[in-house]
RNA sequence: GGCGCUAUCGUCUAACGGUUAGGACGGAGCCCUCUCAAGGCUUAAAUACGAGUUCGAUUCUCGUUAGCGCUACCA
């Protein structure tokens, strides 16, 4: 039975990249029948908030994607505890009692080579070391990683294939911090190994910790779990996505807010680093699950654009849009009216459902829906340009022209899309105009702007009085 | 610095060792059209570089270069 999980540590927002960790581990798991696992690391209680937190639950959430069981780390430091020290006890890690330097935490310092244990401490008598613990001093528990026998280890990777790593190239990594709360190496092998995952996929950054994993996985005796790696995604600067670097373009909620339809979001993040290799761009969710499997991830990083103007990469906007326009109309008015509301619009779901159809293929964004179509719920239009009202090779004077005749048209006619088809071209025929001088004025005075759906729906939508109060107010500004 | 990973149009990607190197987004142009969209068509645009193996290399091998990641008592 396969059991994979997504791991997140609470030390900020939910981001595109881990969002992705989650996406594809839930297909893999739905695509094999098998178990989704949502686990939160939180062992760094130094940076863990409560804000992320609900940023997590927030983002996956409006993913749509469940998963099926859930755990938290700090539930589970006793087993962490226990784990470590069956790995003390087999000697195969050490105590190291060197004081936690703050330069040693700096990256930058380690030019000179690389850094791989603290001498002496790896050699401290089991006796001395047991007493100067038992006197209560502090102490980081560390890996004994095997050194001067030429071993290898190496991870066979699902999507990497084989990598090898000389065991004399990695350092005595901490299991146990001084405070003694165990590390993310420790917790997560040790939880791994205790939820029976069977498959872990996650950023390809971990690939170079996975060695490590390999080793505590050795010394507690469990076997190993199946590794795929995943590219990493990038930021236009060619950095790898981050919360502190890249700011909220990068998270999750940023998406949500601006309207993206939380499957159109999936559709574009899978397609990052995985392809189901037939062109194939736009897919359902069952098309996703049908077609997922691991030999079409890539190796190599995926970028995702955006720009302090643009938030969004532009394929993410166009596949939201091929999604809006399969999206039944009552499902998508339903989706729009939160949008509409809060743009402070006075939108109300039985007037939405008329609307929608009308911008379905307009609106990019469900926050478009405040920009497209306000004036289907506004009473008083926004304030515009009566040179607006002026017809293309015309002048304020057939501007007027047409207006007053669609006054009289529209006291009359049918207010369905035929009636008002044929009364206004035949009126436009009467004053012997094209048919597109007579719509743009009436267009214009009924929207308040040049760029609105198709004339006769919007003013079957907008209603008679509506259409006819507005164009009396377009006549007082033409002859203002 | 050490170790690891990676390299096809601007971006996402396709291509049993044999293709005019394909598709999509974005760009440009044309068509359709009551505006805006949507749609249709056309077009520009790529195998990082150098060797080797091979009848033949985007594909396999090596090197170079570049990018990224890891190198914490962060994950």
């Amino acid at each position: 039975m396969t059991r994979v999980r997504f791991a997140p540590s609470p030390t900020g927002y939910l981001h595109i990249g881990g969002a992705r960790t989650f996406i594809f581990n839930w297909l893999f798991a739905r695509r094999s029948g098998g178990t989704m696992i949502l686990r939160i690391d939180d062992t760094d209680v130094e940076r863990n908030t409560q804000a992320s937190l609900d940023s997590i639950f927030d983002g996956l959430r409006w993913l749509d994607l469940p998963w099926d069981e859930e755990y938290r780390q700090s539930d589970r430091v006793g087993l962490h505890h226990r784990m470590a020290e069956e790995i003390l006890a087999k000697g195969l890690a050490y105590r190291d009692f060197t004081p936690a330097s703050p330069a040693q935490e700096e990256p930058s310092n380690a030019t000179a080579g690389p850094w791989l244990f603290n001498a002496g401490m790896r050699d401290v008598s089991k006796e001395e070391s047991d007493r100067r613990a038992a006197a209560g001093e502090a102490f980081v528990l560390r890996y004994k990683v095997p050194r001067g026998v030429g071993r290898d280890l190496v991870v066979d990777d699902l999507v990497y294939g084989p990598v090898t790593k000389a065991a004399d190239d990695i350092e005595d990594f901490a299991l146990l911090r001084s405070t003694g709360v165990p590390t993310y190496h420790m917790a997560s092998c040790a939880d791994d190994a205790d939820l029976k995952i069977t498959h872990i996929l996650r950023g390809q950054e971990h690939l170079a910790n996975t060695f490590k994993h390999i080793l505590i996985f050795e010394a507690l005796g469990f076997s190993l779990p199946k590794f795929a790696h995943l590219p990493l995604l990038i930021a236009p600067d060619g950095s790898k996505l981050s919360k502190r670097k890249h700011g909220p373009v990068v998270s999750v909620t940023t998406y949500a807010q601006a309207g993206f339809l939380p499957h159109a979001f999936v559709n574009f993040v899978s397609l990052r680093g995985w392809s189901p290799k037939d062109d194939r761009e736009v897919m359902s969710r069952q098309e996703m699950i049908e077609t997922f499997s691991l030999e079409g991830i890539h190796h190599s990083n995926a970028m995702v654009n955006f720009t302090e103007d643009d938030p969004f990469d532009p394929k993410a906007v166009w596949l939201n849009a091929e999604h809006i326009k399969q999206t039944p109309i009552e499902e998508l008015a339903e989706r729009l009216l939160p949008f509409a509301s809060a743009a402070g619009l006075p939108a109300d779901l039985c007037r939405m459902r008329r609307v929608a159809p009308l911008i379905r293929e307009r609106i990019k964004l469900l926050r478009d829906v405040a920009r497209v179509a306000d004036f289907f719920f506004l009473e008083e239009l926004a304030p515009y340009d009566p040179a607006e009202l002026i017809p293309q090779k015309g002048d304020a004077a057939m501007a007027k022209l047409v207006l007053e005749r669609a006054q009289e048209i529209l006291s009359v006619a049918e207010f369905t899309h035929a009636g008002l088809d044929s009364a206004l071209r035949a009126g436009a025929a009467e004053v012997k105009i094209k048919a597109g001088q007579m719509f743009q004025p009436i267009r214009v005075a009924a929207c308040g702007r040049k760029e609105a759906p198709p004339l006769f729906e919007t003013l079957e939508v907008l209603g008679r009085e509506t259409c006819l109060k507005r164009i009396g107010r377009a006549l007082q500004m033409l002859s203002a």
